[in-house]
DNA sequence: CGGTATCCGCAAAGATACTG
DNA sequence: CAGTATCTTTGCGGATACCG
C-alpha cells in the first residue's frame, strides 16, 4: 500500500493541533465538523456530491466542498467519474478511509446510550439505520449458510448478506436475495429493535416479503440491539 | 449505572447534529475541538486544570473550561474534590468516559499513520508516549507472571502492569516494581520502537535501570508498534 | 494555584444566491 | 446537478485582568 505524503495548506496547518500523538494526528484529520459524518455516510458505498448533502442536514454546499476537498488531499475520500448513461463524479473511501470503520461502529455503538438528548424533530436517514445493523451485528449469532437479503426501505434499497460470522451491507438492490423485505425505516427498527416481532410485522401487513419467509427472523437474529430505556446515558 | 440526563444550554442544542444516529449523537458530545484530547489525557488518570491545561497546548483556559464543563454536564467526566493535603479539584473520565478508551486507542493507531504532516515544532508529552504503549500493546505477548514497571520519563513517573495478557497503564511511581526505568521520551520511543536495544540502551548510559535488569527486554517486547516509514499516509 | 470574565481578531460554519 | 461566491454569524485562540 502506498499513499502520498499530503501537503497541508497554511489554513490547516494553523488549525493542527502540532502534537506528536496518534490521536491527534487523527484528529488533524477527521476532527473537523463534518468530517466523521461525510465518512459515516460513505460506509455503504460512493455517493454523489448532492446525495451527501442531502445526507447531512444543515450543512451548507460550501463547507461540504471543503470538507471533501481536505478528505481527499488527506487521502481519506476520493473522487471518481462515473461513466456514462449515468456521468457525474461520486465520493468514495479510500482503503486508508475505509479502515475508520470499526472506529465508526465502536463510537456510534457508544454514542447510542446518549441519543437521549436528541431534539423532537430530529433528522432520520434509512442510510444511519443501515449503517446501526452493522453496528449491532453480533457475529456469534453465525448463519448456517450464505444469506442475501434485500430491504427496501423508506429512502432507498440495500443488500445484507450474512456469512458464517461475517455481514456485509451495501446500497443498492441484490442480484439475488434470499428475501426481499419491504417497509419504511420506523417499521424496520421496530423489527430490528425486537419491538415488533415478525410474526405480527407479516401478519399486520406492515412488512411485505418475497421470497422465504423463515429469512426475516434469521436477519433479526443477527443484530443485538440495545434495549430502549437501559444503560441510557442522557 | 445510572446516569442523569444531560440538559443541553441552548448553543449546545443548536449545535448539535440533531440526527438520529449513535456516531452523531456521539459527535454532540465529543465531537468539539479539543475534546476528545481532553479525555486521551485522562486515561491516565485525574488531572488538575493546570495539568490539563499544560497538556493541551493552544487551548486556551476558557476553552478549556467550556469543555470540561460541557464533558461533565454530558457524563464523560466528573470532578472530584482532592482531600487534604494536597487540596484542590481534579477531572476524572467517568465509567461512560472510559468507554472511550478502545475507540481512543484504535483512532490512535489509525491517526499514527498520518503523522508525516506533523511540523517541525509539535508538541511532544511523557503522558502521550505511555497512552501509545497502550495502543501498540499486543495481548499476544503474554507476560508468564505478573510484571510492574516504573518508568520514570522526562515529565513524570508512570506504571505498567502487566498481567497475562492484560496491561494496565497509571500515572504516578509503582508500588512494587521489578524494575525501574529512568530515561527522558525519545530515548524511550527509540527503545520501545526497536531503534534503540534494550542491551545499547543500557551499556551506553542512556538509560537508567534499578531492579531487575532482564525486565527491560521484557517490556520492549509487549509491544508492536509500526516501524516508522512503512505503511504511512501522509 | 485554580480557575472565571472579558475583549479582540480571525477563521470556520451557516445561509443563500448564483453559475457552468 | 455540482458546486462557487458572498455575506453573516459564531466559535476559537490569545491576552489580560480578576477572584477565592
Amino acid at each position: 500500500m502506498h499513499y502520498n505524503r499530503p501537503v497541508f495548506s497554511d489554513r490547516e496547518r494553523a488549525r493542527s493541533y502540532a502534537q506528536v500523538c496518534g490521536i491527534a494526528a487523527a484528529l488533524d484529520i477527521v476532527g473537523e465538523r463534518w468530517a466523521l459524518l461525510v465518512a459515516r455516510d460513505l460506509l455503504l458505498g460512493p455517493l454523489r456530491f448532492g446525495d451527501l448533502a442531502e445526507g447531512l442536514p444543515g450543512i451548507g454546499t460550501n463547507t461540504l466542498a471543503a470538507r471533501l476537498r481536505h478528505l481527499e488531499t488527506v487521502g481519506v475520500v476520493q473522487r471518481r467519474a462515473v461513466p456514462l448513461p449515468e456521468r457525474g463524479t461520486v465520493y468514495e473511501l479510500t482503503p486508508y478511509g475505509r479502515e475508520l470503520e470499526p472506529i465508526l461502529l465502536a463510537l456510534g455503538r457508544w454514542g447510542t446510550r446518549s441519543m437521549g438528548h436528541l431534539p423532537a424533530g430530529a433528522a432520520t436517514r434509512s442510510r444511519w439505520l443501515v449503517t446501526a445493523l452493522l453496528a449491532f451485528h453480533e457475529p456469534s449469532r453465525e448463519v448456517a449458510r450464505p444469506t442475501t437479503w434485500e430491504l427496501r426501505l423508506t429512502e432507498g434499497t440495500y443488500t445484507v448478506r450474512a456469512e458464517g460470522a461475517q455481514l456485509a451491507i451495501e446500497a443498492g438492490p441484490a442480484a439475488a436475495a434470499d428475501l426481499t423485505v419491504t417497509t419504511d425505516d420506523a417499521h424496520f427498527q421496530a423489527l430490528v429493535t425486537r419491538q415488533l416481532s415478525p410474526e405480527a410485522a407479516v401478519a399486520t401487513g406492515v412488512v411485505g416479503l418475497e421470497g422465504d419467509p423463515a429469512a426475516l427472523a434469521l436477519l433479526v437474529d443477527q443484530f443485538a440491539f440495545p434495549v430502549p430505556g437501559e444503560e441510557t446515558v442522557g
